[in-house]
DNA sequence: AGCCACAAAATGTGATCACAAAATATGGTT
DNA sequence: AACCATATTTTGTGATCACATTTTGTGGCT
């Protein structure tokens, strides 16, 4: 399917990186990028660009607006909902998909994961902690092999994403606790209800932390 | 977000004619297709279909092979059951939330949309029936006001929509009884459970009927 | 200062260009 | 005829160009 030749193409590398400045809190919303001045920060010429936004743009990561400038996606208490939604539906059935695929090296692996994402919690680095957070997940979701599921949660977090950095930009992270300690006892006991619930709370946890700032949804 | 004035740009008027070819079976599995081919067909220049497949490939309607050839991604009989099983989940969910919002006009209207449905299964008019069960479906959808689950299942529709026209091309349309009357008469008596159930087994009805087609998966 | 008309700069869009890589066509050899 | 090396054409990619539209900057007026 994609290039089997190892040298990226520059629109690959464009639309990754773009993908991450979205995912990890380093493009805000709010404010109005423009084609020319993304290109000219990656270093590339505004053709991939363009192109790079317009996948971002149909994976809801951003939005044209129509003042012909690009940002991220407004957000509403509405729109908020829905993805929390969305989210608790396909989120859950992901994981238990997953479970049976899932060793005890795998368990190991999601620990270390989230030890690392505590200790960046600890120590404030809240994009070490997104990143953590997002491994956690995906290194869970992607061993359901279900790469439909998998590509709609994906559009999903790139949705949330950017205002997941907001609120913690704002609030701090010293209120969240952990459910991931909770889903990986519940992995190593083969407790399918018990880590469905963990995943579920984390995600509840997590998207009522972020609703709770009113003023910005 | 999108452009208030009425004179669409040729990226936006590229990007429905390439989806509508898509999802209504204009555009065949198997078949390769060029940047300049689709460009000259539609009477524009390659960049605004480039920026267009990149769209559609990321709402997985398109895939760009190692050839660095455009076609209908490969269907096989595991990622069937994945659009199967994520349709199961999102489109039942998405009727109950429209429910609310379905008078007796809107009913009216989906009657009407199933007769011309009907008259064109009848005439063996394939597309129109594809365009019919399309509206059916999405004239519901839309009425759930959630615009997170309707993109998603729009990008389900996509990848499932090119492999619908090709079976039915093979197996003919005789055997497909309707389940939209029985929705619409759920609709009428209120019956929440029934509507429900009558869009689930449309649903898998119709899954069933492509999927039995081994040949192709 | 605040406001408005107007000029200058910047932007998105679509087409085109240049080039390397891939697909296809060609022709000679067995 | 079947095969393979080579030449030709086609293709995707990234950059650039041209232009209409919008944004921003400027200076005069109240």
């Amino acid at each position: 399917m994609e290039h089997t030749n190892n040298t990226l193409t520059v629109n690959e590398t464009t639309y990754r990186a773009l993908r991450e400045k979205i995912l990890f809190g380093e493009m805000l919303p709010g404010r109005a990028f423009t084609l020319r001045g993304l290109a000219e920060t990656l270093g590339v010429s505004p053709t991939p660009v363009r192109e790079t936004v317009r996948r971002l743009t149909a994976e809801r990561a951003l939005s044209l607006k129509d003042n012909r400038r690009v940002s991220i996606p407004d957000m509403t208490a509405k729109r908020f909902q829905e993805i929390r939604h969305a989210r608790l539906i396909l989120e859950p059935e992901l994981a238990t998909l997953a479970m049976i695929n899932i060793d005890s090296k795998i368990i190991n692996k999601l620990i270390d994961i989230d030890k690392k994402t505590d200790t960046a919690l600890f120590e404030g680095d809240l994009e070490g902690y997104m990143r953590g957070n997002y491994d956690f997940h995906f290194t869970i979701y992607r061993l359901a092999h279900n790469k439909v599921l998998l590509s709609l949660v994906e559009s999903l977090w790139l949705q949330f994403g950017p205002y997941m950095r907001l609120v913690y930009n704002r609030l701090g992270t010293d209120s969240l606790d952990d459910q991931h300690r909770v889903a990986t006892k519940a992995l190593e006991d083969n407790d399918c209800i018990g880590f469905k619930n963990a995943i579920m709370e984390d995600l509840q946890q997590g998207m009522t932390f972020i609703g709770a700032s009113k003023t910005l949804l």
